[in-house]
RNA sequence: GCGCCCAUAGUUCAACGGAUAGAACGACCGCCUUCUAAGCGGUAGGUCGCAGGUUCGAUUCCUGCUGGGCGCGCCA
């Protein structure tokens, strides 16, 4: 079963359909490798297999039956495959239109739905370290890209502020405290502090243990101090934030579902999950070799019963489509198991729940971690990339104001980075290389950021983008350069919506970096002959150049736009 | 020991079961009288970890093996 994204798709789907005695949307319409071969191409295999006929005589039957549309030319078989040849005017002026609209994209597609995406979800009163970039960028691209997609998006920050972790910072407050100032850094400090003391010490685990325990009683002086810790906290990670600019639609911490906690524990033994082993309260589950522990044997609460209060908090309010949990992979097996209990406790919703794991970030090849205090901070990541950039964009900016090289700095910065941890499929670990990551050349946030530049510099140049196609003749647009990119356009909204199925913003990367790349080349073009530029002296090609110009320069803000990097004018 | 994930060019990575496995970096050769050279073209570089299986067709799916990573009840 496929859904076909684009007029075109559906003609070509369409074409073979009515000549094949099959639904269109069960054909498959693809880009055929190579250019010479056609525009659009459905392979025969399924058919052919159903008629007891070869691929190859069936596609040629049915090329051969095809009638011109408005959009399609000619379809030609070559073996298996039904090859056709897009009317390039008709296309051009659909694609360009729509994407000069922003509707290349179906932004219907979501109408009705909500997805759920908890993402970046730090610890307070710890860094927010470098490693913590991956699942915050991967998080915000699939919120942009489900929002271009119209679904409604819930983006959550499920704040790590209950827990055992933070009955040791208090501990370690009361022993080494107080600290002034009381900023992230005192109190991560303080926290690596503990626990390098604590490995050596099982008295001193017990004590952070005791100090969890009074939090979760409601003692006052461990509430006020962990409410001070935690508004600080907040205050330096929505900082960041708006370096990246994200804001969440909910921050709601583990602490909040505290008051569930009863409930939740009253329920599974209602429906006769809960069971006691060596003093603590679990669910064993079927498939499982471990249960899920749900209470401590000093009688706290652990993450896993917080997450089932979350799940059910967020079913309540959202009533999602689904409900993504954008953490790392390491926790793979919390999130199975939670997911088979949430199952297990009658939540048909269950199945709704997915958890999109991504791998490490190293740094010097070994894993990061704030408790080892290996870290390298976001913040300081970014400072980084931003300086190196500067000289570059000052030096080729001469007459640029010094407060726009900053911004614009800081915009390239940061999309470096950003795009260096979306580019890899999620699955794989990145080991963290800052010359790497700010890399400017090739396949880069940059790289996509400049192509976007040079198109909004020749359309300053032209006296405006071009915003509607009233009066401009699109048969000016002859070149196959121009053509090439036009393939490209036609892939972007297959590539948006199996972005967002997949959950895997790397495919995004991928065709921005392969559009860009078409525009480069036809771009070049120009170098050497002038009557190959946008700006050549005929008025009509000029205008019908403009046009695509405009179109590339809308998908390449939108989807860098659906990964979260900035798209400035110049650079 | 058990479970999950990964393995493609010297390196970092692509390839929705299909047509001649593609980019980038690095190397080498070219293109600034350029609409921004942060760019473009070309050359060199691959037994898709190994062995089976399913299929008309496998880098892609299944099994086993090897190598690496991560995880496995009172952290999150």
């Amino acid at each position: 079963m496929a859904t076909h994204h684009t007029p075109l798709h559906h003609a070509a789907a369409e074409a073979v359909a009515a000549h094949a005695g099959i639904a269109a949307t069960d054909l498959k319409v693809e880009a055929p490798p190579r250019a010479e071969l056609g525009d659009l191409a459905v392979g025969c295999f399924a058919i052919a297999k159903a008629r007891k006929q070869n691929p190859a005589e069936v596609a040629g039957a049915i090329a051969a039956a095809f009638q011109p549309t408005r959009l399609l030319a000619s379809a030609t078989a070559a073996g298996p495959f039904v090859n056709f040849r897009a009317d390039r005017t008709a296309t051009y002026r659909w694609l360009i239109d729509s994407a000069l609209r922003g509707r290349l994209v179906p932004g219907e597609l979501g109408t009705g739905k909500t997805i759920c995406i908890d993402y970046g979800s730090p610890n307070i009163s710890k860094h927010l370290a470098y490693h913590h970039v991956r699942g915050t960028t991967v998080g915000h691209a699939l919120a942009q890209t489900f929002r271009a997609l119209g679904y409604r998006v819930v983006g959550i920050n499920f704040l790590g502020d209950w827990g055992t972790t933070h009955g040791m910072l208090l501990a370690a407050w009361a022993r080494w405290g107080p600290v002034e100032p009381v900023d992230v850094s005192a109190l991560n400090a303080l926290y690596v502090r503990f626990r390098a003391a604590a490995a050596g010490d099982p008295a001193l685990e017990q004590e952070g243990r005791a100090w969890f325990k009074r939090l979760e009683d409601g003692d006052p002086e461990a509430r006020a101090l962990w409410q001070r810790f935690r508004d600080v906290s907040w205050a330096e990670f929505q900082s960041v934030y708006e370096i990246l600019g994200i804001t969440y639609d909910e921050v709601r911490g583990e602490a909040a579902y505290e008051p569930d906690m009863p409930r939740i524990l009253e329920t599974l033994a209602g429906h006769g999950l809960l069971t006691e082993s060596q003093g603590a309260q679990v669910v064993e589950l079927p498939g499982e070799k471990t249960p899920i522990l749900l209470r401590t044997r000093d009688g706290t609460t652990l993450y896993a019963t917080r997450d089932v209060a979350a799940a059910e908090y967020r079913w309540a309010n959202y009533h999602f489509t689904r409900s993504l949990y954008v953490v790392d992979r390491g926790q793979a097996l919390h999130f199975r198991q939670l997911f088979k209990l949430l199952g297990r406790m009658g939540h048909e919703w269950a199945g709704r729940c997915e958890h999109v794991p991504y791998g490490l970030v190293k740094i010097d090849n070994q894993k990061s971690a704030t408790r080892l205090g290996n870290v390298v901070l976001m913040r300081d990541v970014f400072t980084i990339a931003e300086t190196m950039v500067r000289e570059v964009i000052a030096e080729n900016n001469p007459e640029m104001p010094p407060d726009q090289v900053a911004e614009v700095a800081r915009q390239v910065g940061i999309g470096a980075i950003v795009f260096a941890n979306l580019a890899p499929q999620r699955d794989k670990d990145i080991d963290f290389d800052i010359e790497h990551a700010v890399s400017l050349e090739g396949d880069s946030g940059p790289y996509l950021q400049y192509s976007h530049a040079r198109c909004a510099s020749i359309a300053r140049k032209a006296g405006g983008r071009v915003t509607d196609l009233d009066g401009i003749d699109l048969g000016k647009l002859a070149h196959d350069a121009e053509w090439a990119i036009a393939r490209r356009l036609l892939e972007f909204p297959e590539s948006v919506v199996r972005s967002s199925e997949s959950c895997e913003p790397h495919v995004i990367c991928h065709y921005l970096l392969q559009l860009a790349a078409e525009f480069s080349r036809w771009y070049t073009l120009g170098n050497g002959d002038a009557a190959l530029r946008v700006l050549c002296d005929d008025a009509a090609t000029r205008r019908a150049r403009l046009a695509l110009v405009s179109a590339v320069q809308a998908t390449l803000r939108d989807g860098l736009g659906m990964l979260g990097i900035a798209a400035p004018d110049q650079m």
